[in-house]
DNA sequence: AGTCAAATTTACATCGATGTAAATTTGGTG
DNA sequence: CACCAAATTTACATCGATGTAAATTTGACT
């Protein structure tokens, strides 16, 4: 019998066991306040001397609610999905909840719909982080349950959105490199299929920069990216270098993309950053591990993740019931390291 | 009402609008085969035009299962469990499970058994990766449900392993080194606090390569780390290079250790592979990017995946209810980058 | 001691799907 | 056309916990 399921006591047994009915154990273990010492500690006994456990599935058949929440993410593969899931997981946790993740990435279906519709009896609630937002996406908002999306809220949306300030963390960036004199700098993850929120945003923070300046955007050093994967990165600096256009920075809408342009550079003999500063975006593990380490905007993960499950618990929990729906933007900071510093910072 | 939870159809509410029976809807459904074609549209027209979706909750409560497995792992930031992850996740979904991810690290109970409580009715079945085992650690496994380790077999253990070979994996990497006529070759990973599964295997792997070149294993040449993060790869490097020993190779426990490593050479101006040859365990996607690329075993994660998920659904389904514990043991691959090779690869 | 309100416990229906076994229809044969 | 077996559908109890409302106990106060 080493492997098969034992037969587990119910509320039932608990309460034969200390002589009361199933409702006072109810009581008891939902924490209901008038409940006298006496019973609660003869439940208790009974509960620990049968190993009881409630049966999560009853319970959510009767109530309605599974406290579980969804996470949709791309895949958990990519850095900083891994690391928004670790975030979002331990803020759930901390508030009863636990979550279930779904990849949006080569599932059959990869809208919020299909996880909708798959999902709508065992979430109470989803928090979906998309890879790239058009406007027309809005409609699949239209959802069974509370819906927070990570990511710059769609004209129409009446989904919560939860998003870093992309325009000014993309500007802070470039600003950064701008400062220490560089005058060519490059782009690497605009969306080559038209406008999407986060793209669109981090461009503009781009441009925006560079006007400060006096410099107009060279579209010889704006360079898409249809994924923003490192691969994407690689050769998104390859058709840079390739195409022999001069440049001495490169800023990254993600750090994956920075990445890859520094293994493409590397292999190409160019230095960082004595010939080329780079700058990425996310501050995922490894940019602080990589040769030279990465400077990046740093979204505060743990915030975004925080107001996300908390946004979401309002909504399934009835208190912000039809209140309008949230556009929050959480901090960032810029976060210096040796890829864009020419004095080594160690 | 944007995001408040509709009343929604029930099984009930088809079997009506089909002018049937609640049962023969479940037949339909569940797909029994004696179903007169008729029969079979006739409630489908019905399921689509209410959008009926089926109640997990009160089909859990009923069957007692809720094709949810559990993945138990130390953190999902570390990028080998996320992608461990992602893999499970993906090889579940092909069986119709879905996957509950719990972070064993800094959540409250850190044990097989806190997991195993807390879910007992809502998992089938746990997939377990430890950091690291201890013979103790047995008695962790005596749970309510199935249960996979990831991870060497230990004594007594009663629950499934699925494991790399280790020692043959870590033989190869270091074979790998010494045959292109490195003699001096360090190790990063042992653990400090005696000897667990996984890391005393691979230790032993270092030691019979070295063995096979007639080279006696010296102490001074094995550093320990008793996490296997970046930071613990670094730590150990600066200690191994401020200990002024000859070293002229480094293969690492995992690649977390190795990239940290690599951190610490190069900060001390050591060149690789020039100076110091290194070599990871693990393949992490960050093994293909660092600069230089990092040589490394790679596991193959979606068999390791397809394997603990399948064994565990045998078990919860019952096809191997009495069967003893397995022991299965999956292929590995040398993958040789930059990081180990005098000649650059590209 | 008698009353009444508050505190506590109890009985019972219910959430939605499925297995069992009985009831009914269908179809093939002589 | 009657009859039996096979095919298909139906009724009903059940999984385990919780909300409602009624029943009972407790306790304060006159």
């Amino acid at each position: 019998m080493a492997q098969t399921a034992r037969t587990v006591a119910t509320m039932d047994d608990v309460a034969i066991l200390a002589g009361v009915s199933r409702k006072t154990v109810s009581n008891v273990l939902s924490g209901y306040e008038h409940v006298s010492v006496k019973m609660r500690d003869r439940v208790m006994r009974a509960v620990d001397e049968l190993h009881y456990e409630i049966n999560v599935s009853a319970r959510n058949l009767r109530v309605g609610r599974t406290r579980v929440l969804g996470l949709a993410v791309p895949e958990l593969s990519q850095a900083y999905f891994a690391e928004l899931a670790d975030s979002v997981i331990r803020a759930a946790g901390a508030r009863g909840y636990t979550v279930l993740i779904e990849q949006t990435i080569s599932d059959s279906g990869n809208e919020v719909g299909a996880v909708a519709a798959m999902r709508k009896h065992s979430i109470d609630g989803l928090i979906y982080s998309p890879l790239a937002l058009r406007a027309n996406d809005v409609n699949q908002f239209d959802v069974e349950f509370p819906l927070v999306v990570l990511g710059e809220g769609i004209e129409g949306s009446r989904a919560d959105h939860v998003t870093i300030s992309n325009v000014a963390a993309m500007k802070a960036a470039t600003t950064h490199v701008l400062s220490s004199g560089r005058r060519r700098v490059a782009v690497i993850g605009a969306q080559p299929e038209g406008p999407v929120a986060t793209g669109a945003s981090r461009l503009r923070g781009y441009a925006d920069a560079l006007a400060d300046y006096g410099i107009a955007v060279d579209p010889a050093l704006v360079m898409t990216a249809a994924l923003w994967h490192r691969t994407d990165g690689v050769a998104a600096m390859d058709r840079l270098l390739a195409s022999g256009v001069d440049f001495d920075a490169v800023v990254c809408f993600n750090d994956a993309l920075a990445l890859g342009a520094m293994r493409s550079l590397h292999r190409h003999g160019r230095g960082i950053p004595g010939d080329v500063a780079v700058v990425g975006f996310d501050d995922i593990e490894d940019a602080a591990y990589s040769t030279p380490s990465l400077t990046t905007v740093s979204p505060q993960r743990d915030e975004i993740a925080l107001t996300a499950v908390s946004l979401l618990i309002e909504r399934i929990e009835g208190r912000a019931e039809n209140a309008a729906p949230q556009q929050i933007e959480t901090s960032y900071a810029l976060v210096v390291r040796e890829s864009s510093t020419d004095i080594a910072t160690l």
